[in-house]
DNA sequence: CACCAGCTACCCACTTTTACCCACGATACG
DNA sequence: CGTATCGTGGGTAAAAGTGGGTAGCTGGTG
């Protein structure tokens, strides 16, 4: 079981390749075969799924009603961008420009693990996510761990 | 069970490396296999959890919802300062720059063992957070601890 | 149908960081 | 008083991160 954790802040090169962290490949089974599902996450930033972990979310959506609208709608938004990426022999997966513009990513990107998947941020927007969270860092564990 | 106590002030070289006390060290269990997970805790210092306990902890972490906005932002600013780290020869971490930063460490520390964590200060905000405590030590101790 | 532009997938090369090793003085202990 | 452990400092080889060249494929165009 993969478990992705850490920031780091990369660069991204001209051609829309990002290195994926050691620390972070250490956790990728090898069922995933080196390769990634890149897709867009939540709040503008990128999530990244090695390709076994994708392979369970795509199991999950597969049960969706494709007679509902809200779940037709879903499934698109989602799959619309997903991308498949293998690591190149400096294990760097490369990004499409159309997912690269939705996060507003150009030069320098902040990559987090979360668990079973990686996030892709343009460094100044991840800060200014953080600032609009009205609640402190103390405020919400309180409630989310409560013992 | 670890459960760690006590104080120690110790220092960091220059590369960022913190010996941990051999009084601690006795209370790691092997299947910490000499890995940590150094992480941000609560007032400006750093939480150290041995693999195990870290492991516990981010079990819980797991069954939190990702679609639930205030669960994602607990989740992001806790697993993006967490860094795992082995000990090297002389049973030292390293931490990295940005968790040295957070916790405004220069050269002197002081590590506290808090039960199942370690807890890393900068001496100095160390002193200043018990200032701020507005009651007694006793008065806590009467509500805490009340039979 | 030939040609060109753009993209992709491999290479190769360079710089920086990390991990591992060794070494020394201080302290605790029998 | 000798010995083992502990805390601290530093050197070096290996790994990690970054940048760029080129050949091959694809799709569009004159």
């Amino acid at each position: 079981m993969s478990s992705f954790k850490g920031s780091y802040a990369y660069s991204v090169d001209n051609k829309g390749r990002i290195n994926i962290p050691a620390r972070l490949r250490k956790y990728v089974s090898t069922e995933a075969n080196d390769t990634f599902v890149i897709t867009r996450g939540y709040e503008q930033c990128l999530f990244v799924y090695p390709l076994d972990e994708w392979n369970k979310l795509e199991e999950s959506i597969r049960h969706l009603s494709p007679t509902n609208s809200r779940h037709r709608f879903f499934m698109r938004a989602l799959l619309e961008r997903a991308t498949e990426s293998q690591l190149d022999g400096q294990f760097r997966i490369s990004i499409p420009k159309e997912l690269l513009q939705f996060a507003h990513i150009e030069n320098e990107v902040l990559i987090i693990g979360v668990l079973e998947h990686i996030e892709i941020w343009n460094p100044g927007i991840y800060e200014q996510y953080l600032k609009t969270q009205s609640e402190s860092y103390e405020t919400v564990a309180q409630t989310v761990l409560q013992k």
